[in-house]
DNA sequence: CTGGATCAGATTGTACATTATTGGACACAG
DNA sequence: CTGTGTCCAATAATGTACAATCTGATCCAG
């Protein structure tokens, strides 16, 4: 699990949760990314306090944070469930992402300097390196490289928003592969957006981003779609 | 704060709140909302346990759904304090309701049934009606309106965050009155975007839409920059 | 097979112990 | 005399233990 870890944007709003809580937070929804956890699967309070050999009151406090960032349904009286990640809440998303990413990606073109392209550079190099070899060193540069365009952006609210969802969208796509024509699309995509944001081209780069986010999602959907049909058939 | 009140859309994800915890939320919500606690006021769990009559866990958790909502910071080790709604953070809601309400609004105009037209112009003769007579009614009656365009949108979890930030931002504009001038458009932008529904004409509504919202971002942001400049003056 | 009493299991609410923060008193150096 | 730093106590957050309440399922009686 620690090398699926991927920085936040910095100046995100904490959680407000206390130690206990906090780490009871990480170590839970490590545990519904992981696959650990079953979709559906019942989160009893008092068995979750023992586990984590602490109290109730934390554990109150941390399933209240994952239903916050969607990863649990909490029901009055009748407890917590692992939220079930299926195709319209990953499709829900990702049209949200491609709503927003744009606009971020549009004012980050006009205040990029020569350090934020060399480090998107940097971290390009590296995606191209590891060629997808490494799905989950993959999944962490890619972060990365979106983080650095949004992570100065003025609206925090919406820098939040998007890494929010980024979190649930990297706990779904670990359980699949990038089929070759999608590997390609994305080095392309990216070396694309680096030239267009060399360019100062706002508005083609906001155009390519959303194009990339919609392939994404629609990869993401179709690799979902398919085990969904082979568990079936 | 009865009259404040206004439905939301159906569907949307019920706070998971226990009876006590829901309605400390509300209650402390209103308190926020109307003013009777101040920016920045701290929140002390014990006192408002005592002021509600309950004990400390479902004031705890109405916290952090409030939080959750925005109207409330959580510090770890220092407690909740009122989130001062300023003018970053109006404009942070209102930038993400410009990227999103279009697209809720383009999907309706392709969904709508006579039905639903039916129920626009009523509650927009009732919003004629009133003429701004009464703020909150006004309010609400606006509320319900944009409610009736997107509470069936297939895309929940958009259709949730519009109604959040929605409530973020009536309790803010609660505050303010309208100017003529923005009566007037308001009126106008109604009046057209049903005519636009009616016609089938999902881009030109949604680019409406669009500049409905940022029209009413705006107007918000400059009476509060009037206010704040009357204060400091 | 239906329907209601019953009961185990879990959530929710209460009381209290523990631990962290904060502001102020006080001593001391400049 | 003023500014600085340390310690301490008050205050409040956090964690623990437990009581009360709710839910859902099981198991009979009809």
């Amino acid at each position: 699990m620690s090398d699926f870890k991927a920085k936040p944007p910095v100046g995100i709003e904490p959680t407000g949760a206390s130690k206990q809580g906090d780490s009871l937070y990480q170590l839970i929804r490590d545990d519904i990314i992981s696959g650990r956890l079953q979709p559906n699967e019942r989160l009893v309070v008092a068995d979750l306090a023992l586990r984590h050999d602490t109290s109730t009151n934390p554990v109150r406090e941390a399933l209240q944070l994952l239903r916050g960032e969607g990863f649990v349904v909490i029901s009055p009286n009748r407890g917590a469930r692992v939220r079930p990640i299926d195709q319209n809440f990953v499709r829900d998303i990702y049209e949200i992402g491609v709503l927003i990413e744009p606009a971020l990606t549009r004012w980050f073109v006009g205040m990029a300097t020569p350090e934020d392209i060399a480090q998107l550079e940097k971290v390009q190099a590296e995606i191209e390196e590891n060629n997808f070899a490494d799905p989950l060193r993959h999944s962490e540069l890619d972060t990365r490289f979106h983080t650095i365009m949004y992570e100065r952006h003025y609206n925090q609210h919406a820098a939040e928003l998007w890494w929010k969802h980024r979190e649930v969208l990297r706990a779904v796509s670990r359980r699949y592969n990038f089929t070759l024509a999608r590997r390609a699309q994305v080095l392309r995509e990216h070396r694309q957006l680096i030239q267009f944001i060399k360019d100062g081209e706002a508005e083609k780069a906001a155009a390519l981003v959303a194009q990339h986010v919609e392939g994404s999602g629609r990869h993401v959907l179709e690799q979902m779609r398919a085990a969904e049909a082979a568990r079936a058939g």
